[in-house]
DNA sequence: TCCAATTGGAGGACAGCTCTCCGTTTGATT
DNA sequence: AATCAAACGGAGAGCTGTCCTCCAATTGGA
C-alpha cells in the first residue's frame, strides 16, 4: 500500500496518527482475511484498539479502506498470472496459476470475495479494475495450453473463474477443519481439465474423515440471498 | 408433505384456512428454492397474499415451516442414492447420483443449504436426520466403484460432499445467467475422478461467454461471515 | 343468525450496521 | 513551559431488516 504516510495535504501525519493508521490497516487485513469483507468497522476498530471515530477520520468509508488494502493484492494475482506465462511448459503454467492464485484465496477470504464479486458495494469498486488486468493474461494462458495440446479441447477460458470459485468454495467450507483439503479437489479438477492420455497427479493431502465432514457441516452458515 | 389437512386436534381446518396453508407452503417452496433459506417470513407471507399473522398461526416458527417442506426432499436425495445403487455399472451409478442429486440442488437453493449446513439454526434440525440415511448409501456407492476399478484409487467417500459443494457453488453463482453451466464443471470433475485410462465425456453444454461471467460476478453478494 | 375460527398487518423487541458528534487528550512547535 | 491544532474514543443517532405478537375486523359454516 501507499507507504508515503501523508494525506492529500502535504503535511505528514502526526506520529500517533500514523501509528493508528497502521494498526487499523493491520487489523482490517487480518479480519478481512479471516472472515471476509463482511466484518464491521466497529469490529475492526476494536481489534485495532482504537475508537470507531479514528477509523472514520482516516478512511471516509468502508470501501476506501478495502481499496487501500486490496488494490495491490489484486496486482499480486495478476503477477501470478504473469509468472505462470513465464513458465515454458504450458500445462505447468496453467497449473501454477491455479495453485498459487487459489493459495492466496484460501488464505484470504476477503480477496476471494473481491475476485468473485464486484467488490463489496454495487458500485463495482475494485473488482473490474483488477480483473481487466487479469482476464487477458488468463485468456493467453488458456490459449497457450490449447495450442500445446495440454488442455482438453472443449475447455474455455471462461471456465477458469468457475473453477476458482468451485475450489475456493471448498477452501471456505473446510477452513476451520482442515485448511488444505481443497488441494485434493484442485488435483481432481486439474486432472479432469488436462488433455486425455495423461496420468493422474497424486493427491497432495489426505482426505477429510467422517468427523471432519460433520464438523465442516455444522460450522457452516447459509449465505444471505 | 402431510396431506391430511388437520392440526393436532381432530378438527379439520376451515376451507379458507386450508387454502391459505397451501398458499403459504407453495410460496415458501418457491422462495426457498429461488433464494435459499434466508428469506423472511414476511416475504413469504406477502408472496402468498396472506398476512404475516396467518403464517405464524399455521407454523409456530420458521424452522417448523422448513421442516414441513424439506423433510421429504431429503428422502428424495436418499432415493437418488438408492436408484444409483440399483444401476449395475458402478461408475454409471456414481455418475447418476452426482448428476441427479446436483440437479435437485441446482433447482433448489434451500435444499442445497439444508444438505450442506446443519439446517438453518444451530439446533441441527433436519440436517443430521437426512444425512444419516444418505451417508451409508454414498459410502457403498463409492466402495463399489472402487472395487470395480472405476474410481481413482485415492478418492475417498468423504470427498463426495465436497464435490457436491463445489459444483453447487457454481450452480448458485451462475443461476441467473445460465442455469446449466454447472454441468460442464461436473463433467470435468467426474473425468478427474474416474480411474485412469478412460476417455473424457463430452461437455454437455456450451461455456459461459465473457459477458456471462461478468454478469454472474456483478450479481454476486458476499456471504455473511 | 350468530360466533368461533380466521384474518391482515401495524408495530414491539431486538440485532447489527454505518457513520457523526463532541468533550477530552496529546504531540509538536515556539 | 505554554499553547493549540490535530487526533482521540466511544456514545449514540439513524437506518435496515429480522422474527414474532396482538387485536379489531371479517368470514365460513352450523
Amino acid at each position: 500500500m501507499n507507504s508515503i504516510p501523508e494525506e492529500a495535504t502535504g503535511r505528514p501525519l502526526r506520529k500517533d496518527a500514523e501509528r493508528n493508521r497502521r494498526r487499523i490497516l493491520d487489523a482490517a487485513g487480518t479480519l478481512f482475511a479471516e472472515q471476509g469483507l463482511g466484518v464491521s468497522l466497529d469490529e475492526i476498530a476494536h481489534h485495532a484498539d482504537v475508537g470507531v471515530g479514528t477509523v472514520y477520520r482516516r478512511f471516509p468509508d468502508k470501501q476506501t479502506l478495502i481499496d487501500a488494502l486490496f488494490e495491490d493484492q489484486l496486482d499480486t494475482i495478476a503477477g501470478v498470472a504473469e509468472e505462470a506465462l513465464a513458465i515454458d511448459d504450458a500445462w505447468e503454467g496453467l497449473e501454477h496459476f491455479f495453485r498459487v492464485a487459489l493459495e492466496k484465496q484460501a488464505h484470504n477470504r476477503g480477496l476471494k470475495e473481491l475476485l468473485l464479486g464486484a467488490g463489496i458495494s454495487e458500485s463495482g469498486g475494485c473488482g473490474p479494475r483488477g480483473r481487466d488486468r487479469i482476464e487477458p493474461l488468463v485468456v493467453r494462458l488458456v490459449e497457450r495450453a490449447h495450442d500445446a495440446g495440454a488442455l482438453r479441447p472443449d475447455a474455455s477460458p471462461y471456465d477458469v473463474p468457475l473453477v476458482q470459485l468451485m475450489v475456493s468454495a471448498v477452501a471456505d467450507y473446510t477452513r476451520d477443519v482442515d485448511p488444505e483439503v481443497w488441494r485434493r479437489l484442485l488435483t481432481v479438477v486439474l486432472d479432469g481439465l488436462r488433455a486425455e492420455g495423461h496420468a493422474h497427479s497424486p493427491m497432495p493431502v489426505p482426505p477429510l474423515d467422517r468427523d471432519g465432514v460433520l464438523r465442516a457441516m455444522s460450522g457452516w452458515r447459509p449465505p444471505r440471498g
